[in-house]
DNA sequence: ACCGGCGTTTAAACCGGTTTGAATGAACGC
DNA sequence: GCGTTCATTCAAACCGGTTTAAACGCCGGT
């Protein structure tokens, strides 16, 4: 088997030197039509592509990005969120012929990885998403010099350039909704505290029911799972006046506790309504459908991958702001049940 | 700020040449003990760890793996298997420092992204996974003279090493279980059939009504997805004699299944039975909790990293053959009704 | 005939590792 | 005292690209 062709190869074959072979593969001005002509057959002829390796050797860019994925394994192939994040990513990306570092690591080794992917020289640059309160890592990336974009939450602090979604104006949405249609004891089912986007989401439900003049509602962790979703559930249709209504913080956890309202003889929505986060596939084809709060993770994907590119070509990006997620209304909310 | 130091920077702080400095690395015998030490502590104390390129430039391995995942966008976020088989992945091959290239596209693309992937050499090897009879990608990589190894399908062609993991036994469970509860009508919503995993658990399905000495069953396409399950629910419970009984090609289109029954009024598992595959999270949440079949994708993905490792490093590895899939029986699925 | 300038091409250095073949020096046997 | 052997170390070539600075050929102008 005839080992791949070289650059050397080419230049022979073209009759030129390597410099013009590489000139003309770089689209370099300064070379003769007729020249590269004949660099561009001689390439085609052999099969020639440049080796990534060799390139990045002398570049100093790998031309790929990284994305690290924290979470516990029980809990990566629950969220939608990714798949459809990383699918944008691929969108940009793979125009330039930039490829897709994928790294999983458990929570506990998270800034171990990220030191190890910056130490190898494996990306160019990475995403940083999941954000917690006092994360490390804006501080980290900074100190490795490694570019960085932070995903979903502005101001993470050092400087870090971010492309962000208002999850805020969904759920306020939800609950106005709700208070609209007569609900009055509105319960909130958070994911875990220390993600920022799920306090921040937990935040705007607390903050709606102010707004709507109504009363504070219960609020339960739920933890994103469908378990949490149904204990959380359980909890609340145990109180001696249970809530009329509960916005959850994801659709896993809000298909569990509709499962478990059901489960207890509850007509919904007539006797409790429901409100998910994320719009997933199976949402409009629970029974109910389930109102749910729609983002829109591939545009989020795609507008992440451009800051990151630009800030690793140029060095400095703005930070972007996307649409902000949208409330949609289906079967899973109704008129409050007169007492 | 300071470039990261080169192998010459450690080599000079330990009064060494280069190829000493290398030969520590990688610990090769014939380095004496205490310079082993002085070369260790100088890497230590400057922070140094061997470019990635400089070092695939030179041996030929680049130390990542590549999956492609040629799924249509909408699919890939609904399917619990692919991230818990990269987590699999993982675990293997971050023990010794690889990567894992994740590509997505198109599926009229795929073979293309293969080529790209080879030819740039980003990838010492690739898995195939979701693949289709009559399948151009076996002959490709071997074409291409790719390591890689078929994720699914034992059998794929071109002297393709595989690990596979029967779904069939399962399926076959799930058969004889309701033809014991006294099932008669068991129709099956399928996945795509050119899917050669979705066409094998159809074709366990019809094996197992034979051999349950049951009568031919209805078979519709439910195309993994949840419209496609409601859809094909629909059809099934329109029929003037519907079956009492449903399998579903994976656990969404049977969620979205079960809602479609109950929407039409049917009480599960007293009017009809329904059977998921996949055991997804949400599996045990539903009302009633799914009966469905579970591999173990996780353990999927770590046997087909090793196999791949041992593929790329030896040259040659044996086929493997995972336990198979398994029956969990939940609520909803039970007696037949008496018509 | 000579020079300057321009468009085109190239030799050679460089990126940061690995690997080979030879050099070094100490220990050993005769 | 001298040739061997062995363990250790190193100089230099190599991997396959990119990039810089210089060389080249050719033109028109004087």
């Amino acid at each position: 088997m005839a080992r791949r062709p070289t650059i050397a190869d080419v230049a022979k074959l073209a009759g030129v030197s390597r410099a013009t072979v590489s000139f003309v593969l770089n689209n370099r001005p300064g070379v003769a039509a007729d020249t590269q002509e004949r660099v561009r057959s001689a390439a085609e002829e052999l099969g020639w592509t440049p080796s990534s390796s060799a390139r990045a050797l002398s570049t100093g860019r790998v031309r790929a990005v990284g994305l690290v994925l924290a979470r516990e394994p029980e809990l990566i192939g629950t969220d939608p969120f990714f798949p459809a994040f990383m699918a944008g990513i691929e969108t940009v990306i793979s125009e330039s012929g930039d490829g897709l570092m994928l790294q999983m690591s458990r929570p506990e080794n998270e800034v171990e990885t990220y030191r190890r992917l910056a130490a190898d020289h494996r990306v160019d640059g990475v995403f940083l998403t999941d954000l917690r309160a006092g994360d490390p890592r804006p501080a980290l990336v900074a100190e490795l010099g490694l570019p960085a974009v932070a995903v979903g939450v502005p101001d993470s602090g050092a400087g870090l350039p971010s492309v962000s979604l208002d999850d805020r104006p969904a759920v306020r949405a939800a609950v106005h909704h709700l208070a609209g249609l007569g609900h009055r004891d509105i319960a909130y089912v958070a994911g875990p505290e220390e993600f920022v986007h799920a306090r921040r989401r937990r935040q705007a439900w607390s903050d709606a029911l102010t707004e709507a003049g109504l009363p504070e509602g219960t609020l339960l962790p739920g933890g994103f799972t469908a378990e949490g979703g149904a204990r959380a559930t359980r909890l609340l249709l145990q109180r001696p006046t249970p809530p009329t209504a509960i916005v959850y913080g994801n659709d896993l956890s809000a298909t569990a506790g509709m499962a478990v309202a059901q489960d207890a003889g509850l007509r919904l929505p007539e006797d409790l309504s429901v409100v998910g986060f994320d719009d997933v596939p199976l949402a409009s084809y629970t029974s109910p459908p389930l109102t749910t709060c729609r983002a829109n993770p591939v545009s989020w994907g795609r507008a992440s991958a451009q800051a990151l590119v630009e800030l690793i070509e140029t060095g400095t990006t703005a930070d972007v702001e996307l649409e902000p997620a949208a409330l949609v209304v289906r079967g899973s909310t109704g008129p409050a049940p007169v007492r």
